[in-house]
DNA sequence: AAGTATATACGAATCCTTTCGTAATTACAA
DNA sequence: TTGTAATTACGAAAGGATTCGTATATACTT
């Protein structure tokens, strides 16, 4: 039982619910109203047609239902970078992340802590290397 | 006039074009059909729609059209990182890196070249930080 | 109980991508 | 020049995502 990737739409709204914890459909529709022009009855047929994906649960709290993501934002991340970086970075991670590093800059701060994760992996990694 | 994010189908169209160079149809269905199912017509239907589009330009040449990429895979792999990283990272490249670095196992020469990579960022950004 | 506001359900239209079949074109060979 | 093989052009179908209008259901107020 596979979870489909989630479309643009679906993802805007999972973000939304990753964020601010179980939701109603009103709250959601709140929340995409601020970057882009969408009808209530649009936000809740996502709502519904995800919820019939799978990608969402759902609980009936009086009149309304309340929403929340089916799978984690972690997973999810991890399923869309495995993806592009298979699509378009001939699936290799290190050209991927050189991308993204050259891409804008990252505070110093962020950089540091970037490196200081690599040498926990690094650490921890001669278990696995053959 | 900006150019539209490329589909999925499209994509692996312009890997091949990136790797191999200026290609005929007829390459270009041999290299997708080594990985999956598609008729010539298919692959010729695509290729004319993105040279509709403007992502492919194209020549003649005898009885052949041969196709190129109207944009650079440098410029489209920024496009579709920065638009993962707002869609499903909140716009922290930090957040993407660290996710991509968990993912899988980069063996450790790449670690290394990533942290020298990391430390040139350093050494240059003194300039642009505030 | 009737009225009102809010929420849900659902059908249908529209748009986009992907697919392929068929017809038209082209270059070349007999 | 006529036939053949390869290529292109194009229409159209199929599937999915997105959108919204309308009808139905629900809870609350008076």
């Amino acid at each position: 039982m596979k979870l489909p990737k989630p479309t643009d739409s679906e993802l805007a709204i999972l973000q939304v619910l990753w964020q601010e914890g179980p939701s109603t459909v009103k709250v959601i529709h709140e929340a995409l109203s601020k970057t882009r022009d969408i009808g209530y009855t649009t936000a809740l047929k996502l709502m519904q047609i995800m919820h019939g994906k799978g990608l969402l649960t759902r609980e009936r709290l009086g009149k309304t239902h309340v929403y929340q993501p089916a799978i984690s934002q972690e997973k999810t991340q991890k399923q869309l970078l495995n993806k592009l970086m298979d699509t378009a970075f001939q699936g290799s991670a290190m050209n991927l992340i050189m991308q993204a590093l050259g891409n804008q800059k990252a505070t110093s701060e962020e950089l540091t802590q970037i490196k200081s994760f690599i040498e926990k992996l690094e650490g921890g990694q001669n278990e696995n290397t053959q």
